[in-house]
DNA sequence: CAGCCTCGCGGAAACGCTTTCCAGGCCACC
DNA sequence: GGTGGCCTGGAAAGCGTTTCCGCGAGGCTG
């Protein structure tokens, strides 16, 4: 009897199963089960006899064979756009910390914004009986949705989603922390300050754009349509974006991007261009992703913040999975963003020079 | 009979099994089971009819029971140091598509340096069954090879790992990438070139030192022992140690890095304290993570294909689990590295002005 | 002291699926 | 025409766990 058991078709079997420690400790399997699941009503001298058993057999309980009688999996899905834009690791990290913490797996998957990909991630997810998705992809698609939706099964968005009673929402209030941004600027001295957008066909994409020219407008600033550039949230489209503003007429002072990675873009095509940030221009991102801080300069950025999504997210997904959950009826998590300056701001170019110096600091080099 | 029953206990039950599909194409389950994993001996009528049945009814077979009496889960574990160094998304990015590409799903973990962390997560994938386990963290923590190991279990490492039956290794040729790039240092003029390692207890990060200096006596150059800064593979690390560097009585002409992410964080302190990059100081990092050539200047160094790496540790761990795979007794992979010149290195500063200029001005060498 | 209730344990059923075993039907060959 | 072999479908036996139910023992009440 080796620790490990082949059957006929050569299929790994578990080494160790509650019988072995049953008959190990002499009781029944179901009070294995009960001694290790923590059950009161358990003997105290039975449940250490359980407990040594356990020990000495090194058994762990199968959670297949648990899911399957269970009905419930404990896997949290958790699909994101794409694992390699350095916001989704952060978001990954926390959610799967605090999922681990409260009893669950999580299977996490990116659909690349790639439709066939995603519609096999679901099923994917469907054949392995999660429990709940969190779809964190700032943008619906709707057949994933439409997908999801008919297994009745609970479900997190961002933004928005159908109103329907197995669905949670994440609200993420873009307006604050992008008007805190825009106040900031004009506060600086800025007039025409340009924004870089996400891909439009993400409703948060056009959530923070709308957010933008409305913070303008209540300052009475205008935004001219060239000054509207459209990206789709990677350093690449930040680039190329950036590199079609610098091409203006007339260069605005300060560009607001629609994530840090723009923001990472636009700084690197600004450098290419031979612009100094922020003598000549100011750059604002959002996200905060931790790279953001280590930026040449640091970015002047709108944090949201990915921890109060990921407790969002896991409090929204058990409140749809346990019917018990105190907030089982709430349908909305609202999550706050707040402007965080660091050195890519500054005054306008031209105005007030010698405040421009101390605000800039640092050198920046071949500039 | 809704779409969804629940047991007595309240719990979720599978919508639609193996039962309903049978029972709607009026065959057996043992029919329907054959059909669905298309053991040809079937007949191809009734086939169709369950086809029709599963596309009818939505049927999608449960995992679970399927890996409950198959023994194998179909999942593999993958285990690196911390989801948050962008390396890493990348990493598992390519190894979670191969994975996928080939009938697995992945179950991620990160150790972030924590043994109690690590242990709770071996002990989670046990708990899920996982077929086998690539521990990708550049760095053997000596307990978790033991609890894996004793379960007889099929494991990859990277660059060592016991040497044992059911354990396989992919041996990084850090040598090969870091001759390249000391070579370079040199060929530009570079004799005095200094050296951020990663963390010193991990294997990964004394070989890639040890290749450093060993490359560097090739050449006939000395590495006083003041030039070898200990950073610890993240931004904040690579700062510290730069700064430490730049504090020494004659600046080194040129740094490398443990990692890209040292490198990054080197970069920033060389900005802080106003020394021009590749101008006064060059810099060269180590993985070629996306990032770095978005970096200020776009970053030369050495990459490490997390491709190939992701490329070779599917097919060790599909080794290791499938008895008739074709490489099923090999045991060890070699993964590649070499140098990518961008525009941190230049010649050093003092020498040859006029190529200076050339080697720093913003078009690519492409050399 | 008898009867009832409570409590704790063990046996057994169920979860959804795969796989094996066996019976029955068909064809071919003797 | 009978028998043997082969192929297909149905029934049943698990996989490892949880949970239900029944049973016996002990304590309490009348």
């Amino acid at each position: 009897m080796g620790t490990t058991r082949k059957s006929r078709t050569g299929a790994r079997r578990q080494a160790v199963s509650i019988r072995d420690v049953a008959r190990r400790a002499r009781v029944s399997i179901a009070t294995v089960s009960r001694a290790v699941n923590r059950i009161t009503s358990v003997d105290p001298d039975l449940a250490r006899r359980v407990w040594k058993a356990v020990e000495e057999t090194g058994y762990v309980p199968n959670t297949q064979a648990r899911a399957l009688v269970s009905g419930r999996s404990h896997i949290l899905g958790l699909i994101v756009s794409e694992i390699t834009n350095p916001f989704f690791p952060e978001l990954v990290q926390e959610f799967d910390n605090l999922a681990v913490a409260q009893g669950y797996e999580v299977m996490i998957g990116s659909t690349d914004y790639d439709p066939a990909r995603t519609e096999a991630l679901i099923r994917r997810m469907l054949q392995r009986n999660v429990d709940g998705v969190a779809v964190m992809t700032f943008g619906i698609e709707e057949e994933l949705v439409k997908k999801l939706v008919e297994r009745e099964f609970p479900l997190v968005f961002v933004d928005a989603g159908p109103d329907l009673p197995n669905i949670r929402v994440l609200k993420v209030n873009y307006a604050e922390g992008i008007r805190q941004a825009v106040q900031h600027l004009a506060a600086l001295g800025h007039r025409s300050v340009a924004f870089i957008t996400g891909p439009l066909h993400l409703r948060s994409a056009v959530a923070r754009r709308d957010a933008f020219v409305k913070s303008m407008a209540e300052l009475g600033l205008a935004v001219p349509m060239e000054h509207i550039a459209e990206g789709n949230h990677t350093m690449e489209g930040g680039l190329e974006a950036m590199e079609r503003l610098v091409k203006l007429a007339e260069l605005p002072t300060a560009v607001v991007c629609s994530n840090d990675m723009t923001a990472i873009g636009a700084l690197h095509a600004l450098e290419r261009t031979t612009h100094s940030v922020p003598n000549e221009i100011s750059v604002v991102g959002f996200d905060d992703v931790h790279l953001a801080q280590f930026m040449l300069p640091p970015l002047t950025t709108v944090r949201m913040s990915c921890k109060d999504l990921a407790v969002a997210a896991v409090e929204a997904l058990r409140a749809g999975i346990e019917p018990e959950h105190p907030k089982a009826r709430r349908r909305e998590w609202e999550i706050a963003t707040r402007l965080v300056v660091r050195q890519s701001t500054a005054f306008p170019r031209g105005s007030l020079p010698a405040l421009v110096k101390q605000g800039t600091g640092r050198r920046r080099p071949n500039s």
